[in-house]
DNA sequence: TGATCCCGCCAACGT
DNA sequence: ACGTTGGCGGGATCA
């Protein structure tokens, strides 16, 4: 084994790029190490720059760069420019391959940036593992550590052999609600506490022990069987397909979420999870070797759902020390009683949402009647049957595989990167830069979709402006999803800090920049920040984070772009490049849910019917056909198919056709950064237009932006996004900040300091006001959006509603003056006694 | 050092 | 018999 270790990997050939490879070594064998490439310095945060740029662009750049290239750290910055562009810069590659690179955090983000977050059901949405991992370069065994982790949060389904279905974030509600309720039945708040205890008070105290095992022997027991948790829709699959137990690592995962979701401060420390999880299946005995083998698994499952930044890596420092720990950074969960709650506060969700709820509702109700351990695990029985259905959708899936690859445009989701490494802010950049080429691609296919409208479109859409407006009238996708406008997504990205933050971000900047309304909204944001996140931190400490991100984020964004200056907004726009990338990506597939939608529901009704259905992949789609799992998986499945069917007939003419559609839908595709960065020149000459975004596409196709048009491009990407969903609105919105070039500026900055790490919690509470009140004060335009992520649309919308327009950004503050948000903010954090550090 | 966690052997499964 | 999954833990890397 020594041998094989690291070391051996070739390193071979070229020394840079190693991944994308294409020569076509499918099989595993790792590429060749591009180690020893003395790339200047060994470990420099350029290094991992580097890194993370290789990694975040690691398709387009391997394409262009398939030969090898030098490497050099300073080269990296420049490397990243020259990825705009089209990558010339060979040289960058990174240096050496690192352990980081080979991070299966990294993996999984490039993995995610092959999917979107809410793909739409026309999508190919199936995974070949073969082609992943040759494109990703890896062997298959770390995409099944992947792929198992998503499988666990329903974010994919196993089809058959080599193949998954992606299913994106459209489950991950549902799911959450439902790991929560089973966490909850299994008492893992107890056991967490038990588990303290005896840590705390040493391991000594019986009592505390015995207390322990009451609880285990409740919760433990019981759940101690407990297995798979299924989603109603997706119930007999995940099994089916491997009978191998679910033993470990899906099973391991979906436990470890819920430790999250029960525990009050959402932060669950590796030791505790680890013991659970092995108290679980036996009680505890403290075997070492068990202990550290279970923590090496919960690595692997943290790293994957950082990615998928639903948690993130903090210290917890306890009498005994520092340690370990994550905290959830997902989106809420809400208790599944409270759907209808939920509904009633998000009155954001859009109607498929609502009704996935409910409809999830029943199917927790079915999956965890009361107890859960039966629901969740399958019945033999059933599994035949499922098998057998599986077999028939494969059969029928084999069929239709020209799925489009999607895989390297989307590395949209690139941005997606975790708060880890500050230096991911940069990567965010290049990712951006990638993405543009990326986004070309995109746009290429989007266009070949799109009928390929002219590629020049860009300046004008024509067809498309008028769509937009109309919006409004979007019927037929807004009989879908009438008042609640946004999202399924809402509930989760909401929540989410990355949705919040987004929503912040442009926010603020944008109104910075676009004048008074700035100020106030600054400040707001910044104390709630600081009270809400942090309490227990002083004010000093935020300042100085805040301070140092700011440093960080100058830093980064010198010597890397080392952007006009004038983009200062490019700052934040790292941080927040990502987020944008995310929610343009978000917003994208949104649209192209949208675009399915319309098409189904011109198409039939019977998908009309599922109005999840639309934004909800096959296996949801279950949650109409609540009564039997099967037959609706399978007609999920027929479904789905025909959706694709449908879709691409559609997603062609929908440009074409329906106005409304192609705005929307349209929109979404340009969301992509390029989108974005065309847009504010396009969008000069043609403001308007929601359908620059089409335009500023092609446009970016053409060209590449500058360094500073990079900049506005990313909060443009943030913009655009929201505003591309809502199909008219967005863009004027984009256009006038656009326009100004000011309202970066400092205000921004500060604004992204605070984000990074404090921001989240206040971020999100202003989105959630915003949302509230922005349902309640447009109503209207609600209908129109889908589902976008609530933040985004009551982004767009404040923006549109405005009446100012940009100045919106003044009623924004209105709005947020409503501190209630703030109120609600605090939910967020009270952090804990334990002192969480972020790192 | 301890914290992380990559790597890939090899068994369980499937076909 | 061979290919796919993925449990598992050594030991390399990182911090």
């Amino acid at each position: 084994r020594s041998v094989l270790k690291t070391p051996l990997k070739q390193s071979a050939t070229s020394p840079s790029v190693l991944a994308e490879i294409r020569p076509g070594c499918h099989p595993l064998t790792t590429p060749p190490k591009p180690k020893e490439i003395p790339a200047a310095d060994p470990w420099t945060p350029t290094s991992n720059l580097k890194m993370l740029i290789s990694a975040a662009s690691p398709e387009i750049r391997s394409r262009e760069q398939r030969r090898g290239l030098s490497d050099n750290t300073s080269e990296v910055l420049q490397a990243k420019h020259c990825l705009q562009e089209q990558l010339s810069g060979d040289e960058y590659e990174k240096s050496q391959p690192s352990r980081k690179e080979k991070s299966l955090g990294l993996l999984c983000h490039k993995f995610l940036a092959r999917y979107p977050n809410y793909p739409s059901a026309a999508e190919n949405n199936y995974i070949c593992l073969d082609e992943v991992a040759e494109e990703l370069n890896v062997e298959r065994r770390r995409i099944y550590d992947i792929v198992n982790v998503l499988e666990s949060l329903h974010m994919v389904s196993r089809l058959a052999k080599n193949r998954y279905a992606w299913h994106g974030r459209h489950n991950l509600a549902k799911t959450l609600q439902t790991l929560k309720k089973v966490g909850e039945e299994n008492k893992y708040t107890q056991q967490i506490q038990m588990i303290k205890k005896r840590e705390y008070e040493h391991e000594f105290d019986t009592d505390g022990e015995r207390n322990e095992e009451m609880a285990r022997s409740f919760g433990s027991n019981e759940h101690s069987e407990m297995c798979f948790v299924e989603l109603p829709g997706m119930e007999f699959r995940a099994a089916s397909v491997n009978s191998r137990k679910d033993k470990s690592l899906r099973v391991m995962s979906q436990k470890f979420v819920m430790l999250f979701l029960v525990s009050t401060p959402q932060i669950v420390s590796l030791e505790v999870a680890a013991k659970i999880l092995i108290g679980e299946d036996q009680l505890e005995d403290l075997d070492k070797s068990k202990f550290k083998t279970k923590i090496r698994r919960l690595y692997d499952i943290a790293n994957v759902l950082s990615s998928l930044e639903l948690i993130k890596k903090v210290h917890v420092t306890e009498e005994r020390g520092r340690k370990p720990a994550f905290k959830w950074t997902g989106p809420e969960v809400l208790p599944n009683v409270r759907d209808a709650k939920l509904e009633a506060t998000a009155t954001t969700w859009v109607p498929h949402i609502s009704e996935s709820i409910t409809s999830k509702e029943q199917c927790s109700k079915n999956l965890f009647p009361s107890r859960v351990k039966q629901s969740f695990t399958r019945h033999p029985s059933l599994i035949k049957l499922v098998k057998s259905i599986e077999n028939d959708r494969r059969k029928i899936q084999s069929a239709p595989t020209s799925p489009v690859k999607i895989s390297a445009s989307s590395d949209q989701n690139l941005s997606a990167v975790p708060s880890k490494m500050p230096q991911l802010a940069a990567i965010s950049k290049h990712q951006l830069e990638g993405q543009s080429k990326k986004a070309k691609e995109i746009k290429m296919k989007l266009a070949l979709e799109c009928n390929q409208s002219s590629p020049e479109a860009v300046s004008k859409p024509e067809p498309r402006t008028a769509p937009p407006a109309q919006k409004s009238a979007p019927a037929q996708p807004l009989g879908v999803l009438p008042p609640s406008h946004s999202s399924v997504s809402p509930i989760m990205l909401p929540h989410t800090h990355s949705g919040v933050s987004y929503a912040i971000y442009l926010h603020p900047s944008q109104a910075h920049t676009v004048t008074t309304y700035s100020p106030s909204f600054m400040l707001q944001p910044l104390p709630c920040a600081n009270v809400t996140g942090i309490k227990s931190i002083n004010s000093k400490v935020l300042n100085k984070i805040t301070t140092e991100e700011r440093d960080n984020h100058i830093a980064k964004d010198d010597p890397r772009n080392s952007l006009t200056p004038n983009e200062r907004q490019t700052v934040q726009p790292e941080s927040m490049s990502h987020k944008c990338l995310k929610r343009s990506q978000a917003l994208q597939e949104n649209s192209l849910i949208k675009k399915c939608r319309s098409d189904d529901k011109s198409l039939d009704t019977s998908l009309t019917f599922f109005p999840s259905g639309y934004l909800i992949p096959l296996p949801q789609c279950t949650h109409h056909g609540n009564k039997a799992g099967f037959s609706n998986k399978e007609k999920a499945g027929i479904c789905s198919l025909q959706h694709t069917t449908y879709n691409s007939p559609i997603a062609g003419v929908i440009p074409v056709t329906a106005s409304e559609l192609k705005a929307v839908n349209i929109p979404a595709f340009h969301i992509t950064p390029l989108n974005i960065m065309l847009s504010p020149t396009s969008v000069a000459a043609a403001p308007v237009l929601s359908n620059s975004c089409l335009n500023s596409s092609n446009a970016s196709s053409a060209q590449t932006p500058s360094s500073s048009v990079m900049n506005f491009t990313l909060q443009h990407v943030g913009l655009i996004p929201a505003g591309v969903q809502v199909p008219a609105n967005p863009v004027l919105q984009h256009v006038t900040v656009s326009s100004k070039p000011e309202n970066v500026s400092h205000s921004s900055e500060s604004m992204n300091l605070k984000e990074e790490k404090v921001s989240k919690n206040t971020l999100q509470l202003p989105d959630h006001e915003l949302n509230g009140k922005y349902s309640a004060v447009t109503p209207l335009q609600q209908p129109s959006v889908p589902k976008e992520p609530q933040e985004l649309q009551t982004v767009k919308e404040n923006f549109f509603r405005t009446p100012g327009g940009p100045n919106t950004v003044s009623s924004f503050s209105a709005n947020s003056d409503g501190t209630d948000g703030i109120s609600q903010g605090t939910l967020y954090i009270p952090q804990r006694k334990l002192e969480v550090s972020e790192d």
